[in-house]
DNA sequence: GTCTATATCACGATAGAC
DNA sequence: GTCTATCGTGATATAGAC
């Protein structure tokens, strides 16, 4: 928990997330990583053993720090709808914090197969992470369901709509902010996306059919 | 548009495609592109002058692909949701149809700085095709925006909702269908993807507010 | 249009001094 | 815990014969 002098071990992971975020498990060299951290090729190897054991370190950390937060609005009171509102309200809120973050998990959800074998060995404890919180999320769905305020859908689509909605959206970069006109980080940005996937939630993209006090137009 | 003996560079160009969206551009090497096709690594270099050049090919054929299914539906008449509906319907057919060119696509919009620096030199094609899309189902928005039949919401926003619900959900291979339990591309699947897009673009994910003929409970 | 041979370089990883 | 030096491999790309 010291937070002093951040250790060769973390400034390593700093790098790294950063690097594999925007180009992936193959496209960084540990040369790269080296040099950025500033130490030489070889002393990464007495932190961790390959390189596929670094990039699950990073994808470890950043998992840890999403379900943190999520799963502080999952354990919240009241109404499914506000649960599921604070829960999106927290994903992205995470996501925004770190900016390598939602790239990051991205890769981890569709590139199952980037690096050679390892995977299957040491992703035991990302996937279990992740599991654990679909399956909460997942609960809450059904509650909803049962309860009548959601209305009856597979919440295996479900989640992956909001997944969509979040994790691919901040996870954009470039292309993202050209569509949006401005940095997807900003305040300002991210107040926005919350809106947006709320509005979504409650109403769909239609118009509310029982326009209750509405100016003409 | 003869269609008689696929011709090698075609052949490369499938054979690239299922291997770039599995494992990334820097994943890909060209020795094992060329013996799937059945050549040497050598004779790449006559079709392609380069690994960049060879991926941007492959892109642009993905897009142009998708191009045409969802023109054809924003082409299509009737009201601002039905063609909406039908726009959607076209971009999951488009990706379902190939199983390779969700991956890619989600790829090539935020690998940006994957490879070098050839991207801006020879990525104009592609991005002209994708803007060309985003511009026509932004006016598509704006006019459902204007007649009152959508909701006020920031188009790109809501493009960024749809991309994510479609393309992300397709791009998701083993992750996504550990989650449904079944193959992404089924008929079923597939199926009940548009089903669920069109729900929630019509009712959200809350319950209907106006219960028409409902049972009790 | 495809081949063999080769140039050049970066990669992940190891050995061992300090 | 970091370094230099190096191993072995595979990468993109080129040259030139057929």
């Amino acid at each position: 928990m010291a937070q002093l002098p951040p250790s060769s071990r973390e400034k390593i992971l700093e790098v790294a997330e950063a690097l594999f975020a925007r180009r992936g498990f193959a496209g960084v060299g540990l040369q790269e990583v080296a040099t950025r951290v500033g130490l030489g090729k070889s002393s990464l190897f007495h932190h961790f053993r390959s390189k596929a054991e670094l990039y699950l370190a990073v994808l470890d950390r950043v998992l840890l720090r999403i379900e943190a937060r999520v799963d502080a609005a999952l354990d919240s009171g009241g109404t499914v709808l506000e649960r599921l509102d604070r829960t999106v309200d927290a994903l992205v809120d995470a996501l925004a914090e770190q900016p390598a973050s939602a790239r990051l998990l991205l890769r981890g959800l569709f590139e199952e197969d980037d690096f050679p074998q390892e995977a299957a060995a040491g992703a035991e404890a990302s996937e279990q992470i992740i599991y654990r919180l679909l399956a909460r999320i997942g609960a809450l769905l059904r509650e909803g369901a049962a309860d009548g305020s959601l209305r009856e859908a597979r919440p295996a689509h479900t989640i992956q709509t909001l997944i969509g909605a979040t994790v691919y959206h901040f996870a954009s970069g470039e292309f993202g902010e050209g569509l949006l006109g401005r940095p997807l980080l900003s305040a300002d940005a991210v107040r926005q996306r919350k809106q947006e996937i709320r509005a979504f939630i409650h109403h769909g993209l239609a118009a509310p059919r029982e326009p209750e006090t509405r100016s003409a137009t």
